[in-house]
RNA sequence: GGGCCUAUAGCUCAGUUGGCUAGAGCGCGCCCCUGAUAAGGGCGAGGUCGGUGGUUCGAGUCCACCUAGGCCCA
């Protein structure tokens, strides 16, 4: 046992068990005070840049595991084409504004205090920046590196003043109009609704069928000889006073059905159920047809002159009603959206209060609420009333009064798709825009167009206080909108000095120029508009007010990396504003991620509980091995997490790190100068050098492709293949039994060490954290760098690939599972335990006789046997190539390297040892004199 | 309901333009070692490729439909 004392086994400080909730703080700690961002900024300066436009997240509420993940990829990528040589300077944004935090806000409010807009904007204000903070340092905590002492916030001045700047652009532009569009309104409260601020509940509602008589004939079928209606069923009678159209599917067929003097049309697989529904008597089918053949016919109004035209939509179908939608465009997401298609008008004949206007001729005045048996028994009276009952459904209702809402056209300002010709058109100029961008995965391109090709226009504005106001001004006097040159850039100005707050607090002479008049009546008394720009709109110029703004930054970005929702979301606002603007898009390549579902494939949700909280994760394993969870996934497609998975991760993790650990603990003693020229290595050595130019070669084109969870399989591989169980473990016997000064340990050294630094460097970008801890672990004048980060990305040296060593050796390794397979049975046969008790007979035939014998004094130290003896096939007898048998090895165990030999006892002084530890032996007790 | 996408061993992934008995690592089982030790090594067992039908001499790999799931829209 005392020989143990004359091996140099490896000595470590690196641990391990990782401990990384409690190690990682301290390693980012430690990056603070560096200042390694800045570090990495200044050496990157002259370098070409690669910019990482970051999407702001929306401060409100913790991050999750799809913000987690995705800053994760986004922080490797950055970290990968740092180390790559690119100046990548990353400023991560937060979107501070938007109705989500006004809610928020608004509901611990006390409802019976009145407040003002610039109370609710400064709680908003605080709200948003407590869950920056929080935010941010949760980032952090998964070793996100970036400028988180100065990142960018929409609630910055300059940027919101940047809002309106693009305003200016797009208005002067033409592509800014003012039109209308239904909205949920709450009449009671009277104010516009998000959706996230209405409760949906069981409400009671009429259920009316009421005919609008068909005024043009059917063919084969005549008005005069009989009259035919178009059936249609509502629940919101109010409404039709509104009515201009008369909805059919293209989908599924029609029939004019006689019943008694009158004819009806209904869709014809509902006909059953109508008939019971309005108690039709001996109806008889006269036609069928398809809905296609009644576009454009036109239907009596119940009250108006102008009659309801016959339209076709998708969104109609068979689960209620009669196939025949009344489409009111003023009241109705879908009405509006089939009214746009058919340039249909969209009268609005409700008032803020929710009660009538003249429009509705002779229902003026009353409220919406009152008017529903209004209506019902004037249509009753009109005889266009078929059949009238009740219905219990769901139905939106305020969040705070909680009274039901109404749907309702109001003014809102709009991003025009389609101005223009010749290919002008945002629509158009966007869609050929993205050819030229690189999107990843290549398929998502198809998203982003199909969902540009169907968008309507774009809705900028809101009914809230938290956010930028839209910057238009109207005459007092003439009543007629302001937007000119003139007074954007003096809001513009305003706004940059002393934001936003000041719109809602100043008066417009305040800050407009000395003089200035209506341009349309002279009138120099104006009031403010009250609408804000959506949120959207508002993280779309980010990269105007980002990229454009700040001096290490370029327009375009290089990258965009964002989640699949964002083709609607982020990209597309960006996009757009960027169109607008500029005619260009604001990135060149986008890369979007899917979303992280739990084990089963199903989304993460409290109610099915089976959320799994990112924090959580970094507390309980540890940020690396989140970071390796998210790297080692396909991104491209829904991205798997559950505790299996995060259990599989951990041991993935484990293995590279005890990998790391072991090279780390076999150079406690060796110092620059005593690298073994490639020349005078050992063949095994340089063989491992020689496979590690294609780990380089191979994770590098891997991180090139965008193939991440492929690169980090490749170093797993190599760390458990090639390293591990291969060559690690051939190595132990030369590193700890071989003189400590030896050539061939100085030369398993020289590759350890060579393997080790290249190793950390690819390690780096993903488990950032643990490649710190191993490259500081180093022997101090070993380390090249004050940070792994601050290492270049590894490259291949040509000059050490062997192609022919590695062909032979890689044949060798047939030949050695062959021997394991041997070895395994006589294990089981009870005559082996260790391979070093094993002697090894070979034969073989050609390719592997000559390879064996050129290499066989090496093979006891490959195959981790104690001898092997080579010999030619016994052709006669035998099929295969390669044979092997295990016997028991000659000689006696050694009791310093375990090896067997014959020459145990040979030397009096060493009775118990070998010859080769016998001269280690020497060359020790030589040392030591 | 529509658009885009996904579905290969328990887990994460490979499987070029359709072509040998579908691969890897991890996990699992058994065994070895006890000088990487809450480590290390060996051997081995697991999929017929979500389902059905089709094209083809031949399909995980092409087509259709279905099922399950994701994002967005309705």
């Amino acid at each position: 046992m005392e020989y143990k004392d004359t091996l140099n086994l490896p000595q470590a400080s690196f641990p391990m068990k990782g401990n990384l909730p409690k190690r990682e703080p301290e390693i980012q700690a430690k990056w603070e005070e560096m200042k390694l961002y800045q570090l990495l900024q200044e050496r990157g300066r002259g370098r070409p840049e690669f910019i990482l436009h970051d999407g702001p997240p929306y401060a409100n509420g913790d991050i999750h595991l799809g913000t987690a993940y995705n800053k994760i990829l986004k922080d490797v990528i950055i970290k990968y084409k740092t180390m790559r040589g690119f100046y990548c300077p990353y400023v991560p944004g937060w979107d501070c504004h938007g109705q989500p935090i006004e809610h928020e806000v608004v509901k611990r409010l006390d409802p019976s205090t009145a407040i003002s807009k610039i109370e609710i904007r400064e709680k908003c204000r605080a709200y948003a920046m407590k869950f920056v903070e929080r935010q941010a340092a949760q980032f952090k905590r998964l070793g996100v590196l970036g400028d988180f002492d100065n990142p960018y916030l929409t609630v910055n001045p300059a940027y919101e003043a940047c809002n309106i700047s693009v305003f200016k652009e797009l208005y002067l532009k033409g592509l800014i109009y003012k039109g209308r569009k239904p909205i949920h309104w709450c009449a009671t409260c009277g104010t516009a609704l998000a959706e996230a601020e209405l409760e949906y509940k069981d409400e009671d509602s009429p259920s009316i069928y009421v005919k609008f008589p068909l005024l043009d004939n059917l063919p084969g079928l005549s008005v005069v000889e009989k009259p035919i209606s178009v059936i249609i069923w509502t629940t919101t009678p109010w409404t039709l006073p509104a009515n201009v159209a008369i909805a059919l599917s293209p989908d599924f067929p029609y029939v004019a059905v006689e019943t008694g003097e009158e004819v009806f049309i209904v869709a014809k697989p509902l006909l059953e159920r109508i008939e019971d529904e309005i108690g039709l008597e001996h109806p008889r089918i006269l036609k069928t047809f398809e809905a296609k053949s009644l576009v454009g016919m036109k239907c009596g109004h119940p009250w108006s002159e102008d009659s309801s035209i016959i339209v076709l939509a998708d969104y109609v179908t068979l689960e209620q009603g009669t196939g025949c939608v009344h489409i009111a465009p003023g009241h109705g997401e879908e009405d509006y959206l089939t009214g746009l298609e058919y340039n249909l008008p969209s009268p609005m004949v409700v008032d803020d209060q929710g009660c009538f206007t003249e429009e509705a001729g002779s229902f003026a005045g009353l409220n919406v609420e009152e008017a529903n048996p209004v209506i019902v028994s004037d249509l009753e009276k009109r005889g266009v009333l078929v059949a009238s009952s009740s219905i219990t459904h769901q139905y939106p209702h305020c969040w705070r009064c909680k009274k039901p809402v109404i749907f309702r056209a109001t003014p809102q300002w709009f991003i025009a798709m389609d101005k223009g010709d010749n290919g002008n058109s945002l629509r158009e100029m966007a869609t050929s825009a993205i050819r030229k961008v690189e999107w990843i995965p290549e398929w998502t391109i198809n998203r982003m167009s199909s969902m540009l090709e169907t968008r309507p226009d774009w809705c900028i504005s809101r009914q809230r206080s938290w956010g930028v106001p839209i910057p238009v001004l109207y005459c007092m006097k003439c009543g007629k909108e302001i937007v000119s040159q003139e007074s954007l850039e003096a809001i513009e100005e305003l706004i940059r000095r002393e934001g936003s707050d000041n719109w809602f607090t100043k008066e417009p002479s305040s800050f407009l120029p000395e003089g200035f008049t209506c341009p349309h009546c002279g009138s120099t008394e104006f009031e403010k508009e009250n609408d804000i720009l959506d949120v959207w709109f508002e993280s779309g110029i980010s990269h105007f007010a980002v990229l454009r703004e700040r001096e290490e930054l370029n327009w375009p970005a290089d990258i965009y990396v964002e989640g699949s929702d964002q083709h609607r979301g982020w990209f597309q606002s960006s996009l757009l504003t960027s169109i607008g603007v500029e005619g260009l898009s604001p990135f060149e390549r986008v890369m979007t991620h899917g979303f992280v579902v739990d084990g089963e494939g199903k989304k993460m949700s409290k109610s099915i509980g089976n959320v799994i909280n990112p924090t959580d994760v970094c507390d309980r394993r540890g940020a690396d091995v989140l970071r390796l969870w998210a790297i080692s996934t396909n991104y491209s497609t829904d991205i798997p997490i559950s505790e299996e998975i995060l259990a599989r991760t951990t041991e993935s993790y484990r293995r590279i790190r005890n990998t790391i650990r072991f090279l780390l603990g076999n150079l406690y003693d060796f110092k620059l100068g005593e690298e073994v020229e490639p020349e005078n290595m050992r063949e095994i050595d340089r063989w491992m050098i020689s496979r590690t130019q294609h780990l380089i070669s191979l994770v590098t084109s891997q991180m090139e492709s965008w193939q991440f969870h492929q690169a980090i399989r490749t170093l797993v591989l190599f760390c458990t293949v090639d390293l591990s169980s291969l060559y690690l473990d051939i190595l132990k016997d030369r590193l700890y039994t071989a003189p400590k000064h030896s050539s061939g340990r100085k030369s398993a050294q020289t590759a350890i060490y060579y393997i080790l630094k290249k190793l950390l460097a690819i390690a780096a970008p993903i488990i950032a954290h643990t490649a710190e801890e191993a490259y500081l672990s180093l022997p101090e004048e070993l380390k090249e760098s004050e940070s792994v980060h601050l290492l270049p990305w590894p490259e291949v040296d040509e000059g050490l690939i062997d192609k022919a060593l590695e062909e032979r050796l890689e044949k060798l390794l047939e030949v050695r599972e062959a021997a394991y397979r041997e070895i395994e049975l006589a294990r089981k046969n009870g005559t082996l335990g260790s391979s070093l008790e094993a002697r090894a007979k070979i034969f073989a035939d050609e390719p592997y006789f000559d390879l064996l014998k050129s290499f066989e004094k090496e093979l006891p130290e490959f195959f981790i046997v104690s001898q092997v003896e080579v010999n030619s096939m016994d052709s006669v007898n035998d099929k295969e190539e390669i044979r092997v048998e295990i016997e028991t090895a000659d000689g006696k165990k050694c009791s310093r390297c375990w090896n067997y030999s014959a020459a145990v006892g040979a030397d009096e002084r060493y009775p118990e040892l070998c010859e080769r530890c016998v001269s280690a032996m020497e060359a020790l007790s030589r040392s030591e004199s």
